[in-house]
RNA sequence: GGCCCGAUAGCUCAGUCGGUAGAGCAGUGGAUUGAAAAUUCACGUGUCGGCGGUUCAAAUCCGUCUCGGGCCA
């Protein structure tokens, strides 16, 4: 008997990867697991485009709304949530189909994590407090080599590159170098495609979707998450669509906003996912 | 019809005393192992609306034409 791998699709936003997944899933007898950073929360359905409603109705879907708005994920968590789902999927005999686009959690995923500390958030607040040129300095300090390997003008990169050194009482750059060692094996045990678009028609589809999404309701959506929202604010759309509700842009104006914001994060996701050599790439016809 | 203002990168515009031009946005490429739809780095040759003139030298001054916008008839 052979072990099912799981199968994973990856690509840009709005290039039809859960259309995909769910055609696969039909084939394959399959079950879908979300692999969106966005998709995971509830009440942000139609920003961040998750599956419809009839759509997770013809196959399960896994892991779609199932944090509260007010919890903040990453992709350490991602993983803990992702993995128990995909083993029962595997063991009740079916095939775990992996859809999504945040390149981290999917990494996460596929490669595994280093063995880093955990973020934590009140170092995070009181280092967000310290001008950079000192944060920066102060890796220099503790971990020179690591210092060496980070874009130290991003304050993200150089404040978790601080915070692995405080929290574990040693070198970032060691911690890191004993995971990278073994995710080139890992790759090569790994299934899956990344859908391919040519930026015109990825553009096209942006667009269409960015409209379809302020017809189907995105206003009342943020509307309704405006009061609690902390990291949903996050999401590509939700501060133009709140410009929109209280009157400080227009509607084509907060369209275009979406639009530009969304294909910038598709050239990323493209970038990212150019990495992974594992992947096929699939052109849609 | 007369007068005034404008025309410079895909878009919005800056450009000093004449020395052949640069910002923002958009776009493109990259980085990215616990914030990732986040964060961050790099990339700027374009008939300076057309034609003519002045000048060693014109986006810049002069004339004229074209196209916008405005005011007066």
């Amino acid at each position: 008997m052979s072990v099912v791998t799981p199968y994973y699709i990856c690509g840009p936003t709005a290039s039809g990867k859960s259309s995909l997944a769910l055609e696969l899933a039909k084939k394959l007898d399959g079950e879908i697991v979300n692999a969106d950073a966005f998709q995971l929360y509830q009440g942000l359905e139609i920003v961040s485009a998750a599956p419809s409603v009839e759509e997770r109705e013809q196959v399960p879907h896994h892991l779609y709304g199932v944090l509260p708005p007010t919890e903040s994920a990453d992709a350490q968590r991602y993983v803990t949530l992702a993995k128990p789902i995909i083993t029962d999927i595997i063991a009740r005999g079916k095939t775990p189909i992996i859809t999504g686009g945040s390149g981290l959690y999917l990494k996460f995923l596929t490669h595994g994590a280093a063995p880093l500390p955990t973020a934590d958030a009140g170092l995070r607040a009181e280092m967000d407090t310290r001008p950079l040129d000192e944060l920066v300095a102060q890796l220099q300090l503790l971990d020179p080599l690591e210092a060496s390997r980070t874009a130290l003008q991003n304050r993200r990169f150089v404040s978790r590159a601080l915070e692995i050194c405080l929290l574990s009482g040693q070198l970032a750059s060691d911690l890191r170098d004993r995971w990278e060692t073994k995710t080139t094996e890992i790759s090569s045990q790994l299934q899956g495609l990344v859908i391919q678009r040519s930026r015109p028609d990825l553009h096209a589809r942006i667009a269409m979707r960015t409209r379809q999404m302020l017809d189907d309701g995105a206003l009342e959506e943020v509307a309704a998450l405006t009061a609690i929202s902390r990291n949903c604010e996050k999401a590509i759309g939700f501060r133009e669509i709140r410009d929109l509700i209280i009157g400080e842009i227009d509607r084509a104006t907060c369209e275009e906003l979406i639009n530009a914001a969304t294909r910038q994060y598709a050239k990323r996701q493209e970038t990212w996912f150019r990495r992974e050599k594992w992947l096929i790439p699939h052109l849609p016809t």
